[in-house]
DNA sequence: GGATGTGAAGTCGTTCACAGCT
DNA sequence: AGCTGTGAACGACTTCACATCC
């Protein structure tokens, strides 16, 4: 296939396609086909096949796609065949909440570190919940404990006000990849990626369907 | 302007106008350009301009818009000109951080009531990290209790595998809104209306922006 | 003059429909 | 026979370009 621009809902849906056959693999089931899986995450069947066109031959004609070897390979595609080392940078009672997202592990998403501009302040309260000691580092040491670590994601969960001046640090430290939780737009240069993750945002959406219906 | 089916996307950009507007009228602006918002939203003019002519004539031609009553319009096609009262069920570390997540209250969300299938459990840990005594319901009073609060948006933070029987007891509770934080997909009827937050997701976004450059 | 509002053009993403394998 | 892979049709969203109005 030649080659072209992969949409982005396409790279939102496989991540679904993952969920689901990871479901499927634990249901023991051993292959599965576009239709079916179309059906389990809500979208057309040639959606799936399109998107799955987009990365190569992954099916087999007549029968359908191989549960196990389709996961394995949308995971390469997704670059999730390896561990992400992430940082928490503000600790407050999102960020602490996040250290012990049991969601991420199970995903390769693995939390190396966390910092705080008060590390004082939060580690009592943090240490508590988790119910073990964790350390929390001052801000200030963020560039040499990203080379230490090979810290490559960054999650903002600090006040708004202080989310750009964070983001400009994490680039000066090389970290390329942020989710930013605070409700501000950050910017940053060519060559770093930002998605936002706004429960605000959400929200309005929300209450747009509700009060338009 | 003739009726038109109004994109999703461009409600999710109504919510950064607003954001931004919000921020330019305490910076004390009286007047905005097309061509002023959408650069400080990252869109384009003619972007802008189509998305407000969704929902009226809002702008003075050769002059531009009034912030303050751009900013009342848009708050009013969102639904955001009333109230909106939430309830957050599964209060583990995410629920509890979201009960004192302090961008609801500036948006005009309210929490008005938490539950869990063990309030005894988590009541202690999440009052101290409030600071002051948080009533947690047992989940079964969900429906008594939504009636007598108003409830309209429910959060749901539960682990993945109770998220579907949750939602269940939501609908029956005649809860229309749901945001959803549990990674798993959840089903409704007609009339009902979900929108996922999931982590991971968004993550994994990242995860392959990073890996395919 | 200058910025809005909007039909028309253009771009992008989804769905159809069927040829091509197994 | 059945299901994938894919060009072509379709539909939706975005951007352009300009007539319109302050």
């Amino acid at each position: 296939m030649k080659y072209q621009k992969i949409p982005e809902a396409t790279i939102r849906r496989l991540s679904r396609y993952s969920r689901c056959l990871e479901e499927m693999e634990q249901g023991g089931e051993k292959v599965v086909s576009s239709a079916q899986l179309a059906s389990k995450c809500m979208v057309n069947p040639a959606q799936v096949r399109k998107d799955l066109a987009y990365f190569g031959e992954f099916g087999i004609r007549g029968v359908g796609y191989y549960v196990k070897d389709l996961l394995a390979s949308i995971k390469k595609v997704l670059g999730l065949n390896k561990e992400w080392r992430m940082a928490v940078i503000g600790i407050g009672n999102l960020g602490s909440a996040l250290l012990s997202y049991k969601d991420f592990l199970k995903q390769n998403y693995k939390i190396v570190a966390a910092f705080d501009i008060d590390p004082q302040k939060v580690i009592g309260r943090v240490s508590e919940k988790l119910g073990k000691p964790v350390e929390i580092l001052h801000i200030s040491r963020i560039k040499e404990v990203a080379k230490e670590r090979k810290i490559e994601i960054a999650l903002i969960t600090t006040p708004p006000s202080e989310a750009q001046s964070v983001a400009n640090l994490l680039v000066e430290a090389g970290i390329r990849g942020i989710l930013n939780f605070a409700p501000t737009q950050i910017t940053v240069p060519e060559g770093f990626v930002v998605k936002d993750v706004f429960f605000t945002n959400i929200l309005d959406n929300l209450a747009y369907l509700l009060s338009s219906s």
